[in-house]
DNA sequence: CCGACCCCGGACAACGTTGTCATAGTCGCC
DNA sequence: GGCGACTATGACAACGTTGTCCGGGGTCGG
């Protein structure tokens, strides 16, 4: 800056005045100053225009499990969407479902001063966040809650989803559902199963602890399950899904089978409907999630010191023709 | 800073050199002012660190085109896998296909004094980017190379991957191909594009301009393109897809038809194999490319001075059983 | 013609941190 | 006991920017 002030023969503050669109300028002083900029190929820096000015820093920090996932990326293109509305830039980083890393990436984020995080918590032990809080650091949980702070939250409707699904299984004559579901540390891997189990005793099914896999983690193991599940003497006829690559990996697992059990996936993944059978799902919308939870977190950061809220989107079942008899 | 000090009764370079682990102080000063910190919550200001060090930010920034499409978010992962690898952040931001957009989100991140820029570029006007790269900020380009700026670039074998495809269909007996790609101003479309006239050219099946559709840009335009190709008195026989949303419009087009043309569709997509028929694709790895473009830039900022580099990865044709004659 | 006012420009401090250098205290050794 | 060496700590400047305040000159009215 001070290369440009020379160049334009000003002092260093009008350069600023210039930049910054401030009045009091002469045109023709504005000009030289601007020609200088473009010459030297100036451009401020942002850090320290915000160590001076106190202000924010025009950043929100985003904490996900793994952006590739198509229900995070979704849900981080909301987010994005939200933050350029509002003249925010996005970081972003992937837990992998690890705490530590987790912790590291909300950490790092707010050493570089967010003005506001976003969490899908990996873990449980969130206490590490509460200086940050105290701090004045909006903090929003997507789709988990925290384990042990105080915070925004928005979930959606886990338990609602799975007794849907049973619902919809029994309506369609099943009384052996089976349930696989992700590791049951994870929250939403725990509410769907209780929801699984609750519809199970709704619809007067029965739940049958030995139909019930949580933590199967690549194709091998659900193939193992599957065989577990639909073998034997009184072998399941249909299957909930507690997420969308458990499903995938059902789906993988039976590839060329034509005898496909009654299925229903929580989360609705793309070319669901183009598969034959296509495939029924427990749908909930990742871009929604972001964007409620985006709207919270630029609400607290305008100054709403409301209560913690805890939001809870709506899922809705999409029959796609899998839910019937077919076994 | 200085409230820690005060708290612990030590000046704020003591602090300084604490949270810095330097050595020469005395270990229960040291005690005391961890104590302060923690008391306080305090958390150093990397902004201003970075500042005063004039070191690196530690952040780099990536601009997509839209982070909620699979390659991209796959694109994203492998990147952010590689800066974590060498401690550093990573801003995104979706350009949608905007110059525009691309440009200020650019230019933003620059204004943030990131380390390094990796670029899918929207437009064909790279100019502004001059300066900063004169200053220093390497800058790598992904998927398409840039307009009018030598740098580097990762790119995919985009017309040997259609040369390929239309290999494949002739030697399954077609010949009438049809091709429908993205807008023909993106590099990538019109690569594969040129790649597919080549193809005909090669294998002798002849290239006819009313079977090329480019730009269509949902499923009803796809639909309607369809209808324009596989009808009439000559229709095509088999169809070659630009990209992977121009695959999906065209299989939710032909959900349900039981006589879907022969297809071979550019970028591999999950769920390919499990479609009856199985869709025949050009595959090629969203994280290789991420992450051969995030070495580059890497080595850019270690100091590598090389003339700039063009890197073009490998596609490779994954045949699913759909490149048959079944019309 | 002179004073008041306005407009433009500049000097200086400060944001939170760290590098440089100085200084007070301690210890060991002759 | 004095001196050098070393240790622990602090004062100060500086990173690049902006807010505050002040001054110099021009204009206009009395």
């Amino acid at each position: 800056m001070s290369d440009v002030a020379r160049l334009a023969g000003v002092s260093i503050k009008t350069v600023s005045r210039v930049v910054n669109d401030e009045p009091g300028v002469h045109p023709a002083t504005a000009e030289r100053v601007l020609a200088a900029i473009d010459q030297l190929g100036f451009r401020r820096n942002l850090s320290a225009r915000n160590l001076r000015r106190g202000s924010s820093t025009g950043t929100i920090g985003l904490v996900l499990e793994d952006v590739a996932n198509p229900f995070y990326s979704g849900m981080t293109r909301a987010v994005e969407e939200i933050a350029r509305l509002r003249g925010r830039q996005v970081l972003t980083g992937s837990s992998d479902e690890q705490p530590a890393r987790e912790r590291e990436l909300a950490l790092e984020f707010c050493a570089r001063r967010v003005d506001g995080l976003l969490i899908v918590p990996a873990g449980l032990q969130h206490g590490y966040l509460t200086p940050e809080m105290r701090a004045g650091t909006p903090v929003v949980f997507l789709d988990r809650p925290a384990g042990d702070v105080v915070a925004d939250t928005v979930l959606v409707d886990n338990i609602g989803g799975t007794i849907e699904a049973v619902r919809h299984l029994a309506a369609h004559g099943h009384r052996r559902i089976a349930f696989f579901g992700d590791a049951p540390d994870i929250f939403t891997a725990n509410e769907r199963l209780r929801g699984f189990r609750e519809g199970c005793v709704r619809a007067d099914v029965g739940y049958h602890e030995e139909l019930v896999v949580m933590g199967p983690h690549d194709e091998h193991t659900v193939a193992e399950a599957l065989r577990r599940v639909f073998g034997g003497r009184q072998p399941a006829t249909a299957l909930v899904t507690g997420n969308n690559r458990i499903t995938v990996y059902v789906l993988r697992a039976l590839a060329g089978r034509t005898d496909r059990p009654a299925l229903v996936g929580f989360d609705d993944f793309e070319l669901a409907d183009l598969l034959s059978p296509p495939v029924t799902v427990i749908a909930h919308d990742a871009s929604a999630l972001g964007k409620a939870a985006a709207d919270l977190l630029f609400a607290r950061m305008d100054g709403d010191s409301s209560p913690p809220r805890r939001v809870v989107l709506p899922v809705r079942l999409v029959p796609r023709g899998s839910g019937e008899v077919t076994a």
